[in-house]
RNA sequence: GCACCUGUAGCUCAAUUGGAUAGAGCAUCUGACUACGGAUCAGAAGGUUGAGGGUUCGAAUCCUUCCAGGUGCACCA
């Protein structure tokens, strides 16, 4: 519907050459009476034409051409809103272009051609993923799933550091529980980690090794073996979600292709940096920030900052179009710099979108529930699915907007009722795949003449269908799954009360096919929608 | 102290990015199947959008000053 609304317009430009298409918006707007779709189009002109609203809506609508004969009604209301309406015909032909497509509704083309990155997780081999990974792991699936959905060739990619001082305890703290398996009295430091898991691996050298390994005091040995671990084990979590990785980036490679070495060089050759008591720094004064930033400590180390602009020089040679990142709240203050770095070098940052999102909260029957990493009385994302399922985690991470804290409830989570949201779309699904069920028993058939349908739940469900692509579209370039979260509840609860108010079966031959029609190509737009979120779309609950 | 995020119905959150009368779910109260799944539907009640000021045809949204919560502010990542 918006296309034509588009096209329409597109035409207008031969008799009004003020009208400039990409400035136009359309929107839904919050009352029926006001039609199926609104523009203040005439507001925006207004400055520039120097007439007032009103006149340039009526100047518009005397050279409208409806080449189609879409519209029922289109008219200038209020100050100058331009209101359209659509003719059922036109809406329940559209129709078939869901069902014709299937699968395939909702697929764009737009960015067909470009390629992006998306880099998420990220999370360093050191444990277990967390709940707040989880929020990481889940968004970061999701924008890939929708940059794929309007064109984009997505590559999903995760970026770790298996080197430094973590891994070394790590490696070191795995070897003292192997001790201590091996009956030797241990003082287990503070400061190391006091998981359940550590002891876990330690086991399992117990059992591969016996104590052959005992003496080893290279610390490569554990850490290796840890490290393999606890990859498999974050993979593992990660597949319980759906969630794939194309490429795994070690941080270390960089050193060892001298890339960071080349970037310091970079940065001198460009004379942006300057040495002060033993240390390099970084002159980002220069660029008007507000102070300069440490990237070789004085003990010849880097500073995460190398790395991180090293690495993100690989993906601009790799030729993306678009390179997301996605991060949590606790590097706010981190990536302003990398950009900067990225800047100075000459790279173009737009292509670069840093998404940050807030942390997670478990609330358990209205309590917070402490976390602390070092204590480990921590809940994994393993133990999250455990509790509530794939579906139901990945639902509640996604039902909020990144930007908000997610308080995870855990009591309402793991509710089968009615109060848990992410049954109500499954329940649609389930419910239409029902219907079908039940007609193929009898005999029936959908069919392509949906226009002899006509009730206004009818023509409620089938106009909101028709904005499935559109609402893809915009979920995608704003980077926000809550569009779609918003449009699917929304579509379940017009099919919800379309059910209650009309039977499918059982009525006149015509009529049970075009609403068997209809059932279907909801199902279509549930399916889609719900698998760009990475939820199952259940034929039974 | 500085930077970023947040503050909307009793609770958890929306609001098509500056649009028309601020909407959902839960909780509370009323109602609705002898037929396709009642995990549903219809209705009631619930609001000075944290507070004040400003910008304009128009503000929950932008600017500004406060108030409250979160996160970060290292030669940690």
């Amino acid at each position: 519907m918006k296309d034509y609304l588009y096209k329409v317009f597109n035409d207008l430009k031969s008799k009004l050459d003020f009208i400039e298409i990409d400035k136009i918006t359309f929107n839904v707007p919050n009352f029926k009476e006001h039609g199926d779709f609104a523009t203040n189009y005439p507001f925006i002109l207004a400055k520039q034409l120097k007439k007032s609203p009103k006149e340039i809506a009526k100047e518009i609508l005397e050279n409208l051409t409806d080449s189609e004969n879409a519209f029922s009604c289109v008219e200038v209301a209020g100050n100058g809103f331009i209101n359209f309406k659509f003719r059922k015909e036109f809406i329940f032909n559209s129709l078939n272009k869901v069902l014709n497509e299937g699968k395939e509704f909702g697929k764009l083309k737009k960015y067909f051609g470009r390629k992006a990155l998306v880099e998420f997780v990220s999370a360093n081999p050191t444990g277990p993923l967390t709940v707040g990974h989880g929020r990481n792991a889940v968004f970061g699936d999701t924008i890939a799933n929708l940059l794929e959905a309007v064109g984009y060739e997505v590559e999903r990619e995760y970026y770790f550091n298996n080197a430094g001082r973590q891994m070394r305890i790590l490696a070191d703290s795995v070897r003292l529980r192997y001790l201590e398996l091996l009956g030797e009295k241990i003082d287990f430091p503070d400061d190391y980690y006091q998981g359940e898991y550590i002891i876990d691996i330690a086991k399992k050298i117990l059992d591969e090794f016996s104590d052959k390994t005992r003496n080893i005091d290279d610390l490569n040995f554990f850490k290796e073996f840890a490290e393999k671990e606890i990859f498999k084990g974050i993979n593992k979590t990660l597949e319980r979600l759906g969630i794939r990785f194309d490429n795994y980036f070690n941080e270390n490679s960089l050193y060892e292709t001298g890339k960071i070495e080349e970037v310091i060089n970079q940065f001198k050759t460009k004379e942006i940096c300057y040495e002060k008591d033993g240390a390099l720094w970084l002159a980002l004064t220069k660029l008007g920030k507000e102070r300069d930033k440490v990237i070789v400590k004085s003990t010849g180390e880097p500073t995460y900052r190398l790395p991180d602009i090293a690495y993100h020089i690989e993906k601009f040679k790799r030729d993306y179009d678009l390179m997301v990142d996605i991060f949590g709240a606790d590097h706010i203050a981190t990536y302003p710099d990398v950009l900067a770095g990225l800047e100075i070098l000459g790279y173009d940052t737009r292509k670069v979108k840093v998404l940050i999102h807030q942390f997670v909260t478990i609330v358990q029957d209205g309590e917070l529930v402490k976390m602390s990493t070092r204590k480990a009385n921590f809940i994994t994302l393993d133990q999250l699915i455990d509790e509530v399922g794939a579906d139901v985690v990945r639902y509640f991470f996604l039902m909020r907007s990144i930007s908000s804290h997610l308080n995870f409830e855990l009591t309402l989570a793991k509710k089968q009722t009615d109060e848990n949201p992410v049954f109500y779309l499954q329940y649609a699904h389930a419910r239409i795949c029902g219907i079908l069920r039940f007609a193929i028993e009898q005999g029936k058939q959908p069919s392509d003449k949906l226009s002899v349908l006509g009730e206004d739940e009818e023509i409620n469900l089938a106009k909101h269908l028709l904005n499935f692509p559109d609402v893809v579209l915009r979920s995608a370039e704003n980077y926000d799954q809550l569009i779609l979260i918003t449009y699917l509840h929304e579509l379940a609860e017009l099919f919800h009360k379309f059910y209650h108010e009309h039977r499918v079966l059982g009525q006149s031959e015509e009529i049970t096919s075009a609403r068997l029609a209809l059932c279907k190509a909801a199902q279509i737009v549930l399916q889609n929608g719900l698998s760009i979120l990475g939820i199952n779309a259940p034929e039974r609950m």
